[in-house]
DNA sequence: ATAGAGTCCGTAGTCGGGTACAGAGTCAAG
DNA sequence: CTTGACTCTGTACCCGACTACGGACTCTAT
């Protein structure tokens, strides 16, 4: 048998995660509660840290709490093609929030070096443009 | 004197946002009240439109309403240095947010190339990366 | 045996950008 | 003058992912 458990304070700490943070993956049923021993304090399996830092990776990769525990019903190795779904879903998500940064991202770029070019102390291209229904280039 | 004042409908559905929206904008104090005459109906300079249009615009391009607050304080042609400070800003904020999104991009277009790959029916490679600690390309 | 650290439990607050609703008042057309 | 559309005011609620707090309990080290 594992003999890794441990503390809620502990399992925070090996997670890298807060305390508060464990009793809230729980409520929202991320998380299972283990049994309180009679007027006792919970011990927590070694696999809640494998958990929690599944949870912290999947959320870097993006997904929110509701996706993560999607993907971690289909931890069996069986549902392999849903998980790719999951991923597929997120990549598309992903795609289109680059382009649309990117767009701004150029805007915002021309606006500053038209601001920098400087020919028109009296107005600033920046106000300007956000002033007016502006054509800018996609 | 310009006698495009209106009622709060009609200017909300000039600028193309909810009624509500426009109080919301008051109560945080993006936009000035118009004084009310005793017992009767606010009405609402043209300016105001303009002014609902600006923040929609900035608004796409990424700036927050204290963001557009500030903008909105520069608004006099004095301070396009200021305006481009704040521009700069948010453009260093996007280009690290489109950096970062790449790279979440390129993991998971990685993971799902894997899964396509399949070979290894018996584990997932989604699933597998976010349960180990895996070195993952940047 | 006692102090202090950690746990438990419930509730409430945070952030941003609104949305929803109730009840009363006002305005314009017919 | 009535009806129906709109406005006013205030408050509460939504989303997601936590964070904070208070009072009671329990565990550990000395």
């Amino acid at each position: 048998m594992s003999d890794s458990a441990g503390t809620i304070g502990s399992v925070a700490k090996r997670a890298g995660v807060h305390v508060e943070t464990i009793r809230y993956y729980q409520r929202i049923g991320l998380l299972r509660e283990p049994a309180r021993p009679a007027g006792g304090v919970r011990r927590y399996p070694g696999e809640t840290v494998e958990r929690l830092r599944f949870i912290k990776r999947a959320q870097e990769l993006g997904f929110s709490l509701e996706e993560v525990a999607e993907l971690l019903r289909l931890n069996d190795g069986v549902h392999c093609r849903d998980a790719r779904g999951v991923a597929a879903k997120k990549l598309a998500l992903v795609e289109a929030r680059v382009r649309d940064l990117n767009t701004v991202r150029r805007t915002l770029k021309q606006l500053i070096d038209e601001c920098d070019a400087g020919h028109a102390p009296d107005h600033c291209p920046i106000i300007d443009s956000l002033a007016a229904p502006g054509e800018r280039p996609r």
